[in-house]
RNA sequence: GUUCCUGUAGUUCAAUGGAUAGAACAUCGGUCUCCGGAACCGAAAAUCUGGGUUCGAAUCCCGGCAGGAACGCCA
């Protein structure tokens, strides 16, 4: 089998195109429109031939037959079983020996290093500010960040990490105002305790810009003359920022995210002059109520909603560094492509961003990188609202990895108690940090979700434990093969799948490659999960109704060879979403 | 006010304009001397509302209703 079979979806689009183009009712423009169908009528249909008919006023019915007719011929297709339906789908059918013959060649090996291949692209992810420490606000972010830039690596592209700190804004203003107000020397403060500290500093900062003007005043000015190198503001800038990114870096080991480069928005502070030259002198920007903003007049909003690229008491702000920032990756990483993953309420500022990189670039007539906004929703508590402690602050990372994995736990313990105490502690994290992400993943990143303990942690449904359990289970099989040499020996021979559970199994690994391919198209990890689950429910079927172990060798080889390629996919899909998986559980 | 997002079984979520809207949890009822019962099988149960486009609409367009969000010196 050739190796462009592996994603059958694409490979059969290629066929009915190449076919259609025979046929003189067919054109160019003629797309098939693979997709996968329902069971009860085949394993993919031809859906374009309806939409084809249509524009070009044909009839639907006598193109299908036509086309049908060219499959039919077609030696390519000697293997599927063909059929004309309802007002005019091809319905593909795959013969069982077709999908025993596609998992044998690509059993644990699915290569897509070629998808992406040569292609650079940023992915910006986690991003949290300084000063505060994570709470569940940065959470998905980091979760999703992380699942995107591991499938676009696992395709072949050349992934740049970056975690874009925001260690250079407002907040700095405001707590240094603070800090030398209650006059703390902050240099002194036992490390353990200097996080909370700069919190609690940070509110009444905030409390005293709101009630007093002239403390809104000094917040501003001590900004300005950090950003200008005042020594001072900067010694206590540069404590907070270590104090913080210590601690990201404890809740980033035990989520498994790591970076490439950790280049904060001060990593850009000496390249902002430049930024806000250029755009003046091409004309982009202009000055406006003291500030310097930049207006897209041709837009329904943003011809009087303007980008304000630096404040009127001169300093700069998020939109400044973010477009030093476009430049230096397409200078220094030769992006092709830039990925940013932030809430959705950062929409208009990143279409803003985008529209004004799209004419600067322009005007300097540099190439510009693909710029993509993937942004989610917000989890919720059960009560529908924002998610938050009782007292109305927000839930802090780190109590929230550490409450599931002791939630983990005592389930494992409880389930599990033979294992020994190291076991279970090393379950529980894998189960608990699973679980978190699992549970985020799994819904479709745009909308709000609602965060539950019991969903997230319970065995059933589609949960990380599910899936872990399943990957377990295969585990447990192989240990026993091992264990009983008169089975496990290799055999030449292999039976026909023939039950209705090895075929729909073998159906659902087919369609892992063109999952990938969805999940690559929209940036959305939610449809890998969907999958993932869908096919460690098939295994479950199969594996309850179909023995393994002492229905002779034959039987034994094509059964294994389909846990062999369910644990692989299972493996490898879970890892992509960032979630590490056990043998024993 | 302008703009964006979201309304799907009791609940939490799926569904690239395609055929009879698919799961999970909860509910009810089954399987089993079972390679890990943390399993498997089954039943009942849903597209906010009114128009429109289309051979075909949960999906696209227009109007309501409901919830959330963004709208110049926060990020």
């Amino acid at each position: 089998m050739e190796s462009d079979w592996l994603d059958l979806k694409s490979k059969l689009n290629t066929i009915f195109y190449t076919l259609a183009q025979t046929i003189d009712e067919f054109d160019i423009s003629f797309k098939p429109e693979i997709r996968v169908a329902d069971p009860r009528f085949g394993d993919f249909q031809v859906n374009g031939v309806l939409g084809f008919a249509k524009k070009n006023k044909k009839n639907p019915h006598e193109l299908g037959e036509k086309l049908l007719g060219e499959a039919k011929k077609s030696e390519a297709l000697s293997s599927f079983s063909l059929e004309l339906s309802g007002p005019g789908f091809i319905n593909i059918r795959l013969a069982p020996k077709f999908l025993q013959q596609w998992v044998s060649h690509f059993c644990e090996r699915c290569d897509f290093n070629q998808w992406l291949s040569g292609k650079t692209i940023v992915v910006d992810y986690s991003s949290p500010n300084t000063a505060k420490q994570m709470h569940v606000g940065h959470l998905r972010s980091m979760i999703i960040g992380e699942s995107i830039q591991r499938i676009l690596r696992f395709c072949g592209a050349n992934v740049i990490r970056d975690n874009h700190i925001g260690d250079w804004g407002t907040q700095f203003g405001i707590l240094t105002m603070a800090i030398k107000r209650a006059k703390v020397n902050i240099f002194t403060i036992n490390s353990s305790m200097a996080l909370d500290e700069f919190e609690r500093l940070y509110k009444e900062g905030v409390n005293l810009t709101k009630q007093d003007e002239n403390c809104l005043q000094e917040a501003r000015k001590e900004l300005v003359a950090l950003q200008k190198g005042d020594p001072e503001n900067l010694k206590i800038w540069e404590t907070i920022n270590t104090t913080s990114y210590r601690a990201f870096k404890e809740i980033y080991k035990q989520m498994d995210v790591t970076f490439d480069y950790v280049l904060g928005e001060s990593f850009y502070r000496d390249k902002l002059d430049s930024v806000y030259n250029e755009l003046k002198s091409l004309g982009i920007a202009e000055e406006d109520q003291g500030a310097l903003v930049v207006f897209h007049r041709e837009h329904e909003r943003f011809g009087d909603q303007p980008f304000l690229i630096r404040k009127s008491d001169g300093a700069s702000n998020y939109a400044t560094t973010d477009l030093a920032t476009v430049l230096y990756r397409h200078d220094s990483f030769h992006a092709n492509e830039i990925i940013y993953v932030t809430d959705g309420r950062q929409q208009d500022h990143f279409q803003q961003l985008f529209l004004t990189v799209e004419r600067w670039f322009g005007a300097k007539n540099i190439d510009l990188p693909e710029l993509k906004h993937v942004w989610f929703g917000t989890i919720l508590g059960e009560d529908g609202r924002a998610i938050k402690t009782r007292s109305g602050e927000s839930i802090k990372l780190k109590q929230l990895i550490d409450e599931s994995m002791v939630r983990a736990l005592a389930i494992v313990t409880e389930k599990n108690p033979d294992l020994s105490q190291n076991e279970q502690q090393e379950i529980a994290c894998v189960v608990g940090i699973g679980a978190i992400k699992y549970a985020d993943l799994s819904q479709n990143r745009t909308n709000d979700y609602v965060f539950s303990w019991n969903k997230m942690l319970s065995f059933e449904g589609s949960t990380a434990p599910y899936l872990l359990y399943a990957v377990a289970r295969i585990h447990a099989l192989f240990r026993k093969l091992e264990n009983t040499t008169n089975e496990g020996n290799q055999s030449r021979s292999m039976a026909a799948l023939s039950t209705a559970e090895e075929v729909s199994l073998a159906r659902k690994l087919v369609d892992f490659p063109s999952i990938i391919m969805q999940v690559l198209d929209d940036l959305r990890p939610h449809y890998l999960c969907t999958y993932l689950f869908e096919l460690a429910s098939e295994f479950s079927s199969f594996y309850n109704a179909n023995r393994i172990i002492g229905e002779g060798r034959d039987v034994l080889e094509k059964r294994l060879l389909l846990c062999r390629f369910t644990l692989y996919v299972l493996e490898t899909g879970l890892h992509l979403l960032g979630i590490e998986t056990l043998e024993k559980m």
